[in-house]
DNA sequence: CCACCAGAGCTC
DNA sequence: AGCTCTGGTGGC
């Protein structure tokens, strides 16, 4: 077309704007619009900020909308880089959501919507290209956070861009404040508050003034221009996943970013995700020794002289052995227990395994109603067999008690002026309490707790750990409760500075079978077995597995048969009633059929979510 | 007369 | 999901 001609044509913009709908938004504009730059776009009777993904001077033709004008905000640059759009979309079509509902966890509020216009002392042009041919993975697996932490500071000591993540924001504080000064100064410590801290923090970063970021999982999408180096530490860990809309896999998200920036990848942790493991076998030397792990056998008969708790949550005399010394050494004694009181288990009351569905393999739960058992994958309903598959023994099922049961015998096993407290993960510790309570158990105390009193690691030292049941997170229906049952023991093995030297106990229907093995030889050991049953069962990272959760069970049928018609395996287990399941060899074959669904057309009937395994 | 609200309605 | 529009209520 000549400049003549195209004079005073509008140009065509397809909008990332924020909502839950997967399609771009097209608009007219009357003036140049540049990638990645924010406009003001009317959406049904309001309007929202948006950020420009393309655009054309040729008019999308026919179609069944009408477009709408946009309005050009006034910055002087794009708000977003092109290495940026380029993460916010993978990640959408990766993990099957909306563009837009990854631009509001990239972008501050505060940032997309501010109506005052963003100068360009406030927006430095962006980086230009993708460049991968730099990018390499490197994996550091050591137990012992400080001599990890120490090898990651010092591969970004000299000073190169980074973007270094932590799950939580505590440990981000940690590590920020062993980087070497030089480094430092450069770099920024992340806010997990959104507001105005968040605000000056992205500010800060967009401009260059902080060439570095060490951050909790949110700050995956820190605007740095450039990064030469991405770090995530304790990659296995669940904290990486988001717990609402849009549901990412941050640590793959960051994955891909250092793909994008062509910059080196390091993978770290006490033990690899099992994607890691599969890509790259890492190993790791760290070891219990035989002293600092013991296995109590459940079968063994325990004391009877604690009625109430001891028939259901057994005590044994090494746990109580146990605590007394850690107790009176001046250390602090750690019982866990994490457990919700789940109402469908069922498990043998002598060797404790879960009844496993007949046809494929998978956990099997009891309705209390119908009195039969369901597989929660395939939805197999069974009769409750006579005695347990494995070892005949008879078969428990229904409710267990939780920590507060507890209470009364860890008080007593105690002395008086030693501190017991209930860390139920709940509750959320203020600083000060927390100061206090850490103060209180310097002279020894127990804990009784969940997974989240492991934390307490870092602040005390934690001589004795004992996992009240270990089976118990086995008979969760995740396909990766062995990985989370393992994870947490594992972790309560090396968590803190005292690390090496804390006695863990497991009292188990099982003691050092299954997933325990991998304890005492290392998690190779673990993830081999675990992953050859995984291959077999089709499960990740072998292949993606989807959750749908549709709350309109109509439209949930139909999304089903269209699955099923485009070849994808798809699994029903009932409970909770809308939701299914797609173990698909990739995401995009999903999106693609899924797509219709998420049309901004079905905006008045809601949206499904959707939740994509990848490991 | 208007502030405040719950519910309806709309979406390139 | 946001957002605005609508129409009712109730305080003065």
């Amino acid at each position: 077309m000549s400049p003549e001609k195209t004079e005073n044509l509008p140009w065509f913009c397809d909008v990332i704007i924020p909502g839950p709908w997967w399609n771009l938004l097209t608009y007219e504009l009357h003036c140049p619009p540049v990638r990645g730059g924010r406009l003001k776009t009317p959406v049904g009777r309001g309007f929202r900020y948006g950020i420009v993904d393309s655009f054309s001077r040729t008019s999308p033709g026919v179609a069944d909308f009408t477009v709408r004008e946009a309005a050009f905000p006034g910055d002087e640059g794009p708000l977003i880089t092109e290495k940026g759009l380029d993460l916010i979309k993978w990640s959408a079509e990766t993990f099957l959501c909306s563009a837009g509902d990854v631009l509001k966890v990239a972008v501050p509020p505060a940032i997309l919507s501010s109506a005052e216009p963003f100068k360009a002392r406030l927006l430095p042009a962006g980086t230009a290209k993708v460049n991968s041919n730099r990018y390499e993975e490197i994996f550091l697996y050591d137990c012992s956070s400080d001599s990890r932490w120490k090898k990651l500071a010092e591969s970004i000591a000299s000073g190169e861009p980074f973007l270094a993540l932590l799950p939580e924001q505590s440990l981000a504080a940690a590590f920020f404040d062993l980087l070497p000064p030089p480094v430092k100064e450069k770099s920024l410590l992340w806010p997990s508050t959104g507001g105005k801290k968040l605000r000056e923090a992205w500010l800060a970063v967009r401009q260059g003034k902080a060439t570095g970021v060490v951050g909790p999982p949110g700050a995956a999408f820190a605007p740095l221009p450039e990064v030469a180096s991405v770090i995530v530490d304790e990659e296995s860990s669940g904290a990486y996943r988001t717990y609402r809309r849009p549901f990412l896999n941050i640590r793959t998200v960051a994955g891909r970013r250092a793909a994008i920036e062509g910059a080196r990848l390091t993978l770290s942790g006490r033990l690899p995700s099992s994607k890691v493991y599969v890509r790259g076998a890492p190993r790791c030397n760290c070891r219990p020794s035989r002293e600092a792990l013991k296995f109590v056998d459940l079968r063994q008969g325990f004391l009877p002289e604690y009625p109430g708790v001891s028939d259901s949550l057994p005590l044994s005399a090494p746990l109580f052995r146990e605590t007394a010394k850690a107790v009176s050494a001046g250390r602090v004694a750690l019982w866990l227990l994490d457990r919700k009181g789940y109402a469908g288990e069922v498990a043998c009351e002598d060797c404790g395994s879960p009844v496993m569905c007949p046809s494929c393999g998978r956990i099997m739960a009891w309705r209390e109603k119908k009195k039969n058992l369901r597989c929660v994958s395939c939805g197999k309903i069974s009769p409750l067999p006579e005695g347990c598959p494995v070892c005949r023994g008879a078969i428990l099922k229904g409710k267990r008690p939780g920590l507060e049961a507890l209470y009364p015998v860890a008080r007593a096993s105690v002395s008086d002026d030693r501190p017991v407290l209930v860390w139920d993960g709940a509750k959320s510790w203020t600083k000060k309490e927390l100061r206090i309570v850490t103060k209180d158990l310097e002279g020894g105390g127990l804990i009784l707790g969940t997974r989240s009193a492991l934390s307490l690691c870092d602040r005390a030292d934690v001589g004795f750990a004992a996992w009240i049941d270990a089976d118990s997170e086995v008979r969760n229906v995740a396909f990766q409760a062995k990985f989370n049952a393992f994870s947490m023991v594992w972790e309560s093995c090396w968590r803190g500075s005292h690390g090496g030297t804390r006695v863990v106990l497991l009292q188990s229907r099982r003691p050092g079978s299954g997933w325990q093995r991998g304890l005492l030889m290392g998690w190779e050991r673990f993830w081999e077995e675990e992953l050859a049953e995984r291959k077999e069962l089709g499960l990740p990272p072998y292949s993606f597995l989807i959750e749908v959760n549709s709350s309109q069970l109509r439209r949930k049928e139909g999304i089903m048969a269209k699955l099923e018609e485009g070849g994808l395996v798809v699994l029903d287990p009932g409970d909770p009633p809308g939701t299914f399941w797609v173990e698909a060899p990739s995401p995009a074959r999903v999106r693609r059929i899924l797509a219709p669904y998420f049309s901004i057309k079905n905006s008045r009937s809601g949206f499904p979510e959707i939740t994509v395994w990848i490991d």
